[in-house]
DNA sequence: CCTAGAACCTGCGAGC
DNA sequence: TGCTCGCAGGTTCTAG
């Protein structure tokens, strides 16, 4: 499930081996793939042949690699399962396979799309004088973006007539933020996801946003120490997932606050994961 | 304009 | 054994 540190992860890895290198050729093997490329799987190959990369760039789930001296850029979504794999040319096709871009050069390798469900895809855009791809130019900066607007943020989440947890997973006031990260946050902060936005006070959304940036950096700490090898790889299971949560994916087992066994409850068509003493619902007002 | 909720998609595991 | 069903959830679209 990728959420900001996990993109982040791809990202550098596609500087590292991606940046500077030429399109030989492009290969659609599942047109939903490419859905968001509007003109279709024929034009995206057609397009891509020829084209030289530059250093990828991301803001919250979205990555893109900008083409050089042009003002156009790849832009990809790893959705709920998606990777980008660099592999040897010669490595079987993964079950999953979607997209293939082959390279003019000698390196060996080829840049794979692989997604199971296929939520994400790659589409090609113009980009703006900011290098922002126009179709995300919605999006807003995610937390770890120097020029986030924190003042913004607060009085955003002020005007809203909205939730807590809601307002994290709005990606136009703040992206990179998902289902895990939210709850996370929200444990860290002793926020329950219910809380309504406009009763949160400058101090309490201030340091929101510092456990939102603390998850996200640990996270990126762990998975981002796996990027320095031949695959760029993202899954969502780096080993962070595995030792650090404190909310997410834990029912029934103890707050490591108080003991009191997390709580899972269905919500939006998927989970909240919460501690029903550290975090206490709002009154419900009238 | 704002907010809430459904739809999209496929593999896996639980239950029968 | 094999079936059904719930669950995973980011984004976009539609309804109110």
């Amino acid at each position: 499930m990728p959420e900001l540190p996990e993109v982040e992860v791809v990202r550098r890895g596609l500087e590292r081996w991606v940046t500077g290198r030429s399109v030989a050729s492009a290969d659609v093997l599942h047109p939903r793939a490419v859905r968001r490329h509007l003109a279709g799987g024929e034009d995206f190959a057609r397009r891509l042949t020829g084209l030289r990369f530059a250093a990828p760039l991301r803001r919250g789930k979205y990555l893109w690699l900008p083409v050089d001296d042009a003002p156009f850029a790849v832009l990809a979504h790893l959705g709920m399962s998606g990777q980008l794999l660099v592999q040897p040319g010669e490595a079987p096709d993964e079950k999953h396979l979607r997209v293939r871009l082959r390279f003019a050069d000698e390196l060996g390798t080829e840049l794979r799309f692989v997604d199971q469900r296929t939520f994400g895809g790659l589409s090609l855009h113009d980009t703006g004088p900011d290098g922002l791809p126009d179709v995300i130019a919605h999006i807003a900066r995610d937390p770890l973006d120097p020029l986030f607007d924190e003042d913004a943020f607060h009085q955003a989440l002020r005007r809203r007539r909205t939730t807590v947890k809601r307002a994290l997973l709005d990606q136009s006031l703040i992206s990179g933020v998902g289902n895990i990260y939210a709850d996370e946050a929200l444990w860290r902060s002793r926020l329950h996801y219910d809380r309504p936005t406009a009763t949160l006070t400058r101090p309490r959304s201030a340091e929101l946003l510092t456990h939102i940036r603390a998850v996200m950096t640990a996270a990126l700490d762990v998975g981002g120490t796996s990027f320095d090898s031949l695959y760029v790889n993202v899954n969502g299971e780096s080993g962070y997932f595995d030792r650090s949560l404190d909310a997410y994916g834990r029912e029934g087992e103890p707050c490591r606050r108080c003991g009191t066994p997390i709580r899972r409850r269905p919500w939006m068509n998927r989970s909240s994961y919460f501690c029903p003493r550290c975090q206490r619902p709002p009154r419900a007002t009238g």
